[in-house]
RNA sequence: GGGCGCGUAGCUUAGUUUGGCUGGAGCACCCGGCUGAUAACCGGGAGGUCACAGGUUCAAAUCCUGUCGUGCCCA
C-alpha cells in the first residue's frame, strides 16, 4: 500500500541530488536494463566519444540529452538498451595542448624532448577533464557506462583498428601518395584548417607575370604567381577550355612609368585570356589573333629552371594543359602548376600525367640541382633572386607587390607552405556506390542531411587521407622492407610477434616510439630484408570510425556482442559530425563490412550564444552548465533544450528560457502533485485499494474529460516522438500540464478534496489525479528523469524508469485512458463559454467576485454536466438556458442613409427624425406586411439595416461554430443581497490572503473581528464567512475598528478586519 | 570561393512540407481581474518591413531567382 506523503514545497536541486543518490543505491540504470532481459529485442546504441581534454559547456549537455532521452525512451518501451560510455584520446589538439604546455614548438623539440615521455604527457593530457565530464554527465542524468568505456588509447582499441586497416589493405584499398597541406618548415608540421584559421596574415609579396617560351613557335604564354619560389617546380600550364585567348603582338615600347624590372621587345608576342589584357598589359600592342582556350592544349614550353625537374616518363611535362578551375578573374587566365606545391596542381598532375618531384625540401630549401644561385636556400628568401634569373634570361614580362591574407604559422609566424606531404589514402572512389547505397539506408533526422549534406558530399567522394606526421595517435600498422620495398600491413599483436625480427622486442604499448622499433622480416621470397614501420599514425577519425567494433575488441573477442549490435541502431550527435564521424563509421564499415554502421541518426543543431554566435573558449561565451544545474536543475534544463526548437535547429541558449520551464512546467507539476499528495495523505487514500476504486464512468464528467484529454495528448506525444518531434511533443505536454491539468482540473476540483468526509467523489477524484499524473510522468521521463521518477516513486513506490511507455510499443502494453470525445467537446465549449463571461464582465464593469442573480445558456448542445462548474466560473446564482435571444435583446433599426438619401432627397431628416422615435418592434412588423411609411415615404428593408444589442440590464457575447452559435448572456442587475453577497467574498479573500500572509495552518482555526460600513452584510453570508475561514469566534461589529486591523474599500463600502 | 542550414514582435519561437480567414503563442512591458496552488493563472492593450530585392500567382511568411547577415562543413 502506498500513501502518498505530502510532498512540501519545491526544491529541484536538492529533489535532483537526492534522486541521484538513490539511483546509485538502487543500481536503477542497470535494473532499467535488466528488467527488459526477457523481451529479447535489444535496441542498440553507440556512444560518439568526447575528448576529454577541454571542459564541458553547456552545449555538451544537448546532444547527451538526445542521446539519453532516445535510449530511456527504448527502454521503456521495452528494449534492451545498453550503453557502453567512449572516450576519444588521441589526435593533435591533444599534441597542440601538450605542446603549448611545454613549450615545445616545433617537431625537433618535440624529438629533442623524447617522443616517449612527450606521448605520455599526451596520455596524461586526455584525461585532464575526465573527472568534469563524469561529474556533468552524471549531474545531467545521462545513463551511460562510464566505468567500462570504450578508450581509443588502449592497445585492445588500436589492434581492432589495425586489423580493419588490414582488411582495407588486403582489399587493395589503402595506397601511398601525396596530399597537399599548409606545411611549416620551421617546426616541421603540416597543419589542419583549424590550425591554419589561426594564423592568416595580411602581407605584402612580389608577384610576376612570366613568359613561358613555346618551342616551334615565337610567341610565350604569360602566366601569374604570387609565389615565386614556386617556379622552378613548374611542370605545366593549365588555360580554361572555353575561355577565350589572345596572340597579341607589342607595337611600342612601355611608357616612362613602368614600374620594376620585366618588359617586352616591339614585335614580341604574348598569349593571355582576352578578358584581361587590359590588366596584364602595359605596353601598346595590337591583337593578332583570338582563340579558345582547347587551341592551346597539347603545346610545348621551355621550362624555366631546366634540369630541375626530371621529365622522367611523363609526355605532359612543360605542355599546355586544360583545368576546369581556370578561371579570369585574376592574373593572366593561365595558371601556372607546380604539382608538389598546391592541391589543384597535385589533382590536375595526377590527372595529366605531370611528374611529381620535390623542388623543396621539407626544410623549405631548395634542393640540390634546382639552381646553382638557389640551391639549399630556404625559398622565402629567393624570391628577389628568382626574379632577377628570370630577368636575364627575358622570362620575365612584370613585378608588382600583391598584398592578400596569407596563412601562417601560429608557433613560429613564417608563412606556410602548400606542400606535397607523402601520405597514406584509403581509396574510398573505389566503394563511392556502396557507400551511397548504404547512406540511403540510414533514416536521418532532419532528412537533408543525409540526403544533401551527406548524400552530395559521399558522390563527390574522395580519397580518405588517413595518415598523419604525428607523434600522438593509432601508429600506422605498415611496414616497407629496406630491400625490396614490398609493403605489409600487420593485423593483429600476435602477427606482429610472429614476424618480428629477432632482435626487436615486442612494445610495451601499440604507441609510438616502441612500434617504430618494431622491424619485420621481409616476407617476400627470395628477400631476407628486415621492414620498418612508416613512421605516421592515423586520422583520429579513424579511430572514432572503428568505434562500432573496436569497442568490443573485435574480432579479438565479443563476437556475440558485436553481431547483435551492428549495425547499430541509434547514434547522436551535432550537425558538424556529418563529414566527421558520421562520416568516418559509414566509410569504415564500408570499406570493411560493405555494410551501413547504423540504422538512425539524429543530427544535432548547435546551441549558440544568445546573439546566435557560436560558443567558444576565445569568445568568453561558453555557458557553465552549473550554472543552472545549481539553480533551475538539470530537469529544466533538459525540458528547455527539448522544447525550444526542432533538435536539428540551431537554438539560441537563453538563461531565461531555462527559468521559464522551471518556472511553468515544473513549478506547475509540481504544485499538482503537491496538491494531490497532501489530501491524499490526509485522506489516507491508497490507490491499490480495490473497495474503495470509482470505476470512470462512475466518475465525475470533469474526471472523465482529463482523462480522455490525458489520452489524447499521450497519443500525439508518442507519435511526435517516432518522427523524431520531440519539441512539439514536449510542447504539447507542457501545454496539458499547464492549462489543462492544473489551470482546469485542479483549479476546478480543489473544492471537492476540501471535503473532509469520505465520499465517491472525492475518491474519483484522488484516483483521477493518480492515473493522470502517472502517465504524464511516463511520458515525461525520458526528456527530465527526475521530478516524474520523484513523483512516481511517491505515488507508486516504484521508479518511473523502470515503467512501461503508456502508449504502448510492440513490447508493452498501452495503458491509457478511454477517450470520450463528446465530453472534450462540451469541455471546450464551457471553457470557451467561462472566457466569455469574464470579457463580459470586463465590458460591462462589473467586478468578478459580485455575482449576477441569473446567468443563461442559450443555444448549442446540452452542457447540464457542467452547469454546476460554470455557474461558479461566471459568479452566477443560477444558470439557466434559453432557446432564443429574443428574451435579452431588443431590435432598433438604423437607416440606410444610401438608399433613403436617393429617396427622399431633403425630406430625409425628417424621415431621420421619426425613425428615431418610432417604435421598432412595430415598425419592424409594418415594414414586413409593407405597409410602413415615415414622413409619407414608404419604407422596406433595402431602407434599415436591423441592429440587436441586449436589453438594458443584460450583457451578453456569443460564439460562433460551424454547428451554430452559443451565447452566454449575464444578468447584470444589482440588488442588497448580491451586494451582501459580493461583499462576503471579499471580505473572505481578504481573511485568507492575511492567513497565508501570517502563516496559518490551513487546519488552523482564528477569531475574526469584522467592521463594514456602507453595505449591509447578511447574516447568511457572515456566516458564510466565519466557514470559509475557519473562524471560531467572530464578531461583526459597527464603529470604529480597532488599531492594528486591516482595511480595505470595494463596492463604496469601509471594511475592517482583525485576525487574532 | 563551394555545399548545406538558419533569418518571423525587444527576447525565445509556431506557421513554410501541401500558397488561401485579420501571421499565432510564451517571456518582458502597460491596464484590469482572480487566488489558502505557483516564480502561477485569467481578460485586455501595446509591440511585426515575416532579413532585403525581384519574380510566379486571383492570392506569397510559405514557391522561384538574387542579395545581405549568421552557423556548420569543405576549399
Amino acid at each position: 500500500m502506498v500513501v502518498p506523503t505530502p510532498a512540501g514545497g519545491l526544491d529541484p536541486v536538492a529533489l535532483e541530488t537526492g534522486l541521484m543518490k538513490i539511483w546509485s543505491d538502487e543500481e536503477t540504470f542497470a535494473q532499467s536494463i535488466e528488467a527488459r532481459r526477457a523481451t529479447s529485442s535489444p535496441f542498440t546504441f553507440l556512444e560518439g566519444p568526447p575528448t576529454a581534454n577541454g571542459k564541458p559547456g553547456i552545449h555538451h549537455v544537448i546532444s547527451r540529452l538526445f542521446k539519453d532521452m532516445v535510449c530511456r525512451w527504448k527502454t521503456m518501451e521495452g528494449h534492451v538498451v545498453e550503453r557502453k560510455g567512449g572516450w576519444d584520446t588521441h589526435g593533435l589538439p591533444v599534441e597542440i595542448e601538450v605542446q603549448k604546455q611545454l613549450d615545445l614548438m616545433s617537431n625537433e623539440a618535440i624529438e629533442n624532448f623524447g617522443m616517449e615521455e612527450f606521448n605520455q604527457k599526451c596520455k596524461e593530457s586526455v584525461w585532464t577533464y575526465e573527472e568534469a565530464w563524469r561529474e556533468m554527465t552524471e549531474r545531467m542524468a545521462f545513463w551511460v557506462d562510464m566505468d567500462e568505456p570504450y578508450v581509443t588509447l588502449h592497445d585492445d582499441y588500436i589492434e581492432s583498428a589495425w586489423w580493419s586497416l588490414k582488411q582495407m589493405f588486403d582489399k587493395g584499398l589503402l595506397f601511398r601518395g601525396h596530399k597537399v597541406l599548409p606545411y611549416c618548415p620551421q617546426t616541421g608540421t603540416s597543419y589542419s584548417t583549424h590550425e591554419v584559421s589561426l594564423g592568416y596574415k595580411e602581407v605584402a609579396e612580389p608577384a610576376v607575370f612570366v613568359k613561358f617560351r613555346l618551342e616551334g613557335d615565337n610567341a610565350s604564354i604569360l602566366a601569374w604567381t604570387t609565389t615565386p619560389w614556386t617556379l622552378p617546380g613548374n611542370v605545366g600550364l593549365a588555360v580554361g577550355p572555353e575561355v577565350t585567348y589572345c596572340r597579341v603582338r607589342i607595337t611600342e615600347p612601355p611608357s616612362k612609368s613602368w614600374e620594376g624590372r620585366g618588359g617586352a621587345e616591339v614585335g614580341e608576342e604574348l598569349i593571355l585570356a582576352k578578358d584581361l589584357i587590359g590588366n596584364v598589359l602595359r605596353n601598346q600592342a595590337e591583337i593578332v589573333e583570338e582563340f579558345p582556350g582547347s587551341k592551346l592544349v597539347g603545346k610545348a614550353y621551355e621550362p624555366l629552371f631546366p634540369g630541375a625537374i626530371e621529365r622522367g616518363d611523363s609526355t605532359t611535362a612543360w605542355t599546355v594543359v586544360a583545368a576546369d578551375f581556370v578561371t579570369t578573374t585574376d592574373g593572366t587566365g593561365v595558371v601556372h602548376t607546380a604539382v608538389m606545391y598546391g592541391e589543384d596542381d597535385y589533382r590536375l598532375g595526377m590527372e595529366v600525367g605531370f611528374p611529381a618531384q620535390h623542388t623543396v625540401g621539407m626544410d623549405g630549401a631548395f634542393v640540390g640541382g634546382v639552381h646553382q644561385n638557389l640551391d639549399g636556400r630556404y625559398v622565402k628568401d629567393c624570391d628577389d633572386d628568382i626574379i632577377n634569373l628570370l630577368v636575364e634570361s627575358g622570362l620575365l614580362y612584370r613585378e608588382h607587390t600583391y598584398t592578400h591574407d596569407y596563412p601562417h604559422c601560429w608557433r613560429t609566424d613564417h608563412p606556410l607552405l602548400y606542400y606535397a606531404m607523402d601520405s597514406w589514402f584509403v581509396r574510398m572512389t573505389a566503394v563511392r556506390d556502396q557507400i551511397l547505397s548504404h547512406n540511403s539506408s540510414v533514416e536521418w533526422a532532419p532528412e537533408w542531411t543525409g540526403t544533401k549534406r551527406m548524400g552530395e558530399w559521399l558522390s563527390n567522394i574522395k580519397d580518405w587521407a588517413i595518415s598523419r606526421e604525428r607523434y600522438w595517435g593509432t601508429p600506422i600498422p605498415v611496414w616497407i622492407c629496406e630491400q625490396c620495398a614490398t609493403e605489409h600491413c600487420i593485423g593483429s599483436i600476435e602477427e606482429m610477434s610472429s614476424m618480428k625480427t629477432e632482435k626487436s622486442t615486442m612494445p610495451p604499448e601499440l604507441h609510438r616510439p616502441y612500434v617504430d622499433d618494431v622491424r619485420l622480416r621481409c616476407p617476400s621470397e627470395d628477400c631476407s630484408g628486415e621492414m620498418v614501420r612508416e613512421p605516421y599514425v592515423m586520422d583520429c577519425w579513424f579511430d572514432s570510425g572503428c568505434a562500432s567494433f573496436a569497442q568490443w575488441h573485435y574480432p579479438f573477442e565479443n563476437e556475440d556482442k558485436f553481431a547483435g549490435s551492428f549495425p547499430v541502431d541509434y547514434i547522436c550527435e551535432a550537425v558538424d559530425q556529418t563529414r566527421g564521424w558520421f562520416y568516418s563509421l559509414l566509410a569504415v564499415a564500408t570499406t570493411v563490412f560493405d555494410e551501413p554502421c547504423f540504422r538512425r541518426c539524429l543530427s544535432l543543431g548547435h546551441i549558440l550564444d544568445k546573439e546566435g554566435k557560436k560558443m567558444s573558449k576565445s569568445r568568453g561565451n561558453v555557458v557553465n552548465p552549473w550554472d543552472h544545474f545549481n539553480k533551475e536543475g538539470v530537469d529544466s534544463i533538459r525540458w528547455y533544450m527539448t522544447t525550444q526548437s526542432a533538435p536539428w535547429s540551431p537554438t539560441n541558449f537563453d538563461p531565461n528560457g531555462v527559468r521559464e520551464s522551471y518556472a511553468k512546467m515544473f513549478l506547475t507539476l509540481w504544485n499538482v502533485y503537491r496538491f494531490h499528495s497532501d489530501y491524499a495523505s490526509l485522506d489516507g487514500f491508497d490507490p491499490e485499494n480495490k473497495s474503495g476504486f470509482v470505476e470512470i464512468p462512475d466518475r465525475s464528467p470533469l474526471d472523465r474529460w482529463i482523462l480522455s484529454r490525458v489520452s489524447e495528448m499521450a497519443g500525439d506525444y508518442n507519435e511526435n516522438f517516432y518522427s523524431w518531434d520531440f519539441h512539439k511533443a514536449g510542447r504539447s505536454l507542457e501545454d496539458f500540464v499547464v492549462n489543462d491539468l492544473s489551470n482546469w482540473y485542479v483549479r476546478r476540483s480543489r473544492r471537492r478534496l476540501w471535503d473532509e468526509a469520505d465520499s465517491t467523489d472525492k475518491r474519483a477524484c484522488q484516483h483521477t489525479l493518480h492515473e493522470v499524473l502517472l502517465v504524464v510522468c511516463r511520458l515525461m521521463a525520458p526528456v527530465s528523469p527526475f521530478m516524474p521518477d520523484k513523483i512516481h516513486r511517491g505515488l507508486t513506490g516504484n521508479s518511473v524508469h523502470l515503467a512501461d511507455w503508456p502508449a504502448g510499443s510492440s513490447l508493452v502494453s498501452p495503458s491509457l485512458p478511454p477517450r470520450d470525445e463528446a465530453v472534450e467537446a462540451e469541455m471546450n465549449l464551457v471553457r470557451s463559454l467561462a472566457e466569455s463571461g469574464r470579457r463580459i464582465r470586463v465590458e460591462g464593469n462589473r467586478r468578478q467576485r459580485l455575482p449576477c442573480r441569473t446567468g443563461w445558456i442559450v443555444g448549442g448542445p446540452d452542457l447540464s454536466d457542467f452547469h454546476e462548474i460554470l455557474a461558479e466560473e461566471l459568479n452566477v446564482e443560477n444558470l439557466e438556458t434559453e432557446d432564443d435571444l429574443d428574451a435579452f435583446q431588443r431590435i432598433f433599426l438604423e437607416p440606410n442613409r444610401k438608399a433613403l438619401g436617393k429617396k427622399c432627397r431633403s425630406d430625409l431628416p425628417a424621415v431621420l427624425a421619426q425613425l428615431d422615435t418610432a417604435d421598432p418592434d412595430s415598425l419592424l412588423l409594418e415594414i414586413e406586411a409593407g405597409i410602413a411609411a415615415l414622413a409619407g415615404y414608404e419604407i422596406t428593408m433595402d431602407d434599415i439595416d436591423i441592429r440587436r444589442t441586449e436589453k438594458e440590464g443584460y450583457a451578453a457575447k456569443t460564439l460562433s461554430f460551424e454547428e451554430g452559435d452559443v451565447s452566454i448572456v449575464l444578468d447584470m442587475d444589482l440588488d442588497a443581497d448580491l451586494m451582501s453577497k459580493g461583499l462576503a467574498r471579499d471580505i473572505t479573500r481578504r481573511v485568507q490572503a492575511k492567513r497565508k500572509e501570517l502563516d496559518l495552518d490551513v487546519e488552523s482555526t482564528i477569531s475574526l473581528s469584522v467592521w463594514v460600513d456602507g453595505i449591509e452584510l447578511s447574516d447568511d453570508d457572515w456566516n458564510h464567512v466565519q466557514r470559509e475561514t475557519r473562524a471560531g469566534e467572530a464578531s461583526l461589529n459597527s464603529g470604529k475598528p480597532d488599531p492594528g486591523s486591516d482595511s480595505f474599500e470595494v463596492d463604496g463600502a469601509s471594511v475592517s478586519f482583525l485576525i487574532s
